[in-house]
DNA sequence: CAAGTATGTAACTAGTCTGGTTACACTATG
DNA sequence: CATAGTGTAACCAGACTAGTTACATACTTG
């Protein structure tokens, strides 16, 4: 239970409600599809709509889908709406501290990590959910249509 | 203590010991500089030593020193000698998973998870431990001269 | 050889995070 | 009102980071 499966979680269910277009999925049947529970799917629900990804109908026929096309969010998006911390930290040092080299090396070592973390997140502002859904396409091949998927999977993973 | 700050201390370490040039550096010296224990240091220069970038000297006299110059060392050298696990955990299922959309999107995130992840590292290993270093002196302004880094810090430490 | 210095490593603790789970209040539909 | 969903709090388990103590081992010097 170690690594951070949240930003995979997280594009998977965009990725469904995609799949889903208008029709509102339950955090019940996206668990399901992710093999997890109906809360974790909320938590990270909540924080889409939050970042105005998502928008979420409570009540009988209720359910989350997306306020844009899949074209128009990126992973950036979604890896930003997760509100992780910084991927690496660089404990900062008092004016008191002994050896005034550190204190120097520090804001150095900050921007460069920052540097790094700032491609890794350039990469995912640069795809689109669309482009992922294409890339599942490709590997689906032609056993299933276009409106199949929401028909194959949700609906089934939903009853 | 949440954040993973190991990335931060190596690099530091590392150009604790370039700076000391040849000679070696006790954990005690550079634990104080880091603001940490010795034997956290420990295990960060034993990691380092596996990786072939440093070499440890035990007894009188003895601690670490950088087998290479830093010109010669990357970020990305480092960053790999942490042996930190994947960034972004991407679980995959079984065959049995009853969503057939589910088993196709695993297999695309890890490739474009991963990818994102390559892009940070590509970035750290385009980096040298010698450049952080010069944007250090830059810092420093002229305050300090070039050898007066081992004799200002890592002496003034270790007494 | 003996004493001192330094590493290597195991073991334990504390704090934090992710993920799983249960429980329950709230809301919208019909 | 009954049902279907969300939102959220609370708690647990597992894992990791960092700090610390303790001790065996190895090297250097006198």
């Amino acid at each position: 239970m170690a690594g951070n499966s949240r930003l995979a979680t997280a594009i998977h269910v965009a990725g469904m409600l995609s799949f889903a277009d208008s029709m509102p999925l339950t955090s019940e049947a996206i668990a399901q599809s992710c093999g997890t529970n109906p809360v974790v799917i909320r938590r990270i629900i909540g924080l889409l709509t939050k970042s105005g990804l998502v928008i979420v109908k409570k009540g009988t026929g209720g359910g989350a889908r997306l306020t844009r096309g899949p074209e128009y969010i990126t992973l950036g998006e979604i890896y930003d709406a997760l509100e992780e911390g910084a991927l690496f930290d660089v404990p900062q040092f008092e004016a008191e501290h002994p050896c005034p080299l550190a204190k120097v090396v520090r804001p150095v070592l900050a921007d460069v990590l920052n540097d790094a973390e700032r491609e890794m997140k350039h990469y995912l502002c640069e795809r689109s959910l669309a482009e992922v859904i294409e890339l599942v396409r490709l590997r689906l091949g032609s056993s299933f249509g276009d409106s199949s998927f929401s028909a194959g999977c949700a609906a089934d993973s939903s009853l």
